[in-house]
DNA sequence: GCCGAAGCGTTATGAAATAACATAACTAGG
DNA sequence: CCTAGTTATGTTATTTCATAACGCTTCGGC
């Protein structure tokens, strides 16, 4: 997570323990529901991602991949993320090219972000696009997928400017 | 541009003749009057955006920047790409990794765009967040900038299927 | 058991962006 | 002027991010 931010780190903490583990089960019970393979790769991945504080960059998977200190070979993790993705169990930041696991319930649904520019936290939202397209839809445009990044401060920096 | 795509290239035309030097010479009267220099190398890059059918990637950029067919080095075209996008010149459209020259009135706007995944054009648009965040602000984030891209069928590309 | 599809491991390479440092060009103050 | 400070450029090298390609394995339906 952001290192050049003089707060308390962990705003914004990860998964650990049971909670780790029941949100890992989640995924896998989803998997199975849909006839997916939540495979070793693809699970240790989803792991990463829900243990850390904030957005993980591509190669920070790949660093953290084995538990021995062993780092992943990039596909592996490219392929995991991926996957992830696809299912709906983790977000690419564009802006940040880094990813995070999803908060929402559910699959399917539309991503935003608001993410601080000084802890580098990343702040899942529901956005409200009801309005957004309606003139671009009525010109013939078919929107398929939307992404959404605000970026700012989030309350805690902003307090200590 | 998308090469990848079966209709009549140049849907969006890039600009040509006097309308690229009225471009060109409305961004050097902007710039004058700011105090900020339109040197050279951010012209160039500037004409090169403007000529373009649509989004382009850095590297194409740099492939493109010498009329003697020589390349730029990359930090002169990041550079002058920098600069753009400060002076709102120039857009980068982070889900494609590439730029596209400013088509909005004014500067300091805030940008938007749909993507065809068909054809690769990119249309800007003139997105509205008055309700978006409004839930954010209250809750203590202060929102600075926003990236907002939607991806999908752009009307031509959308009939022919 | 056989077959096709999906997934994985591995090597290598491609694409995007920036660090660092030296030189040159503007410009405000004397 | 001219000169000190700032802004911009040129250049080399490197870092960061992402995917192509290929062969082997595993899974699931027939």
């Amino acid at each position: 997570m952001g290192a050049d931010c003089h707060h308390a780190e962990s705003a914004h903490p990860g998964l650990e323990g049971v909670a780790l583990a029941d949100a890992v089960a989640a995924a896998q019970a989803q998997c199975e529901r849909t006839r997916e393979r939540l495979t070793p790769p693809r699970r240790r991945v989803l792991e990463l991602l829900l243990e850390s504080d904030g957005p993980m960059k591509a190669y920070d998977l790949i660093a953290a991949y084995g538990q021995d200190g062993e780092p992943a070979k990039p596909p592996t993790v490219y392929r995991a993320l991926e996957f992830l993705e696809r299912l709906g169990f983790a977000h690419r930041i564009e802006s940040l090219n880094a990813y995070v696991p999803c908060k929402m319930e559910g699959a399917g649904h539309r991503a935003a972000f608001l993410i601080c520019e000084c802890c580098g936290a990343a702040q899942e939202f529901e956005p409200d696009f009801s309005a957004q397209f309606a003139a671009a839809e009525s010109a013939g445009y078919a929107v398929r997928t939307v992404t959404l990044e605000a970026r700012g401060l989030c309350p805690a920096c902003k307090v200590e400017g």
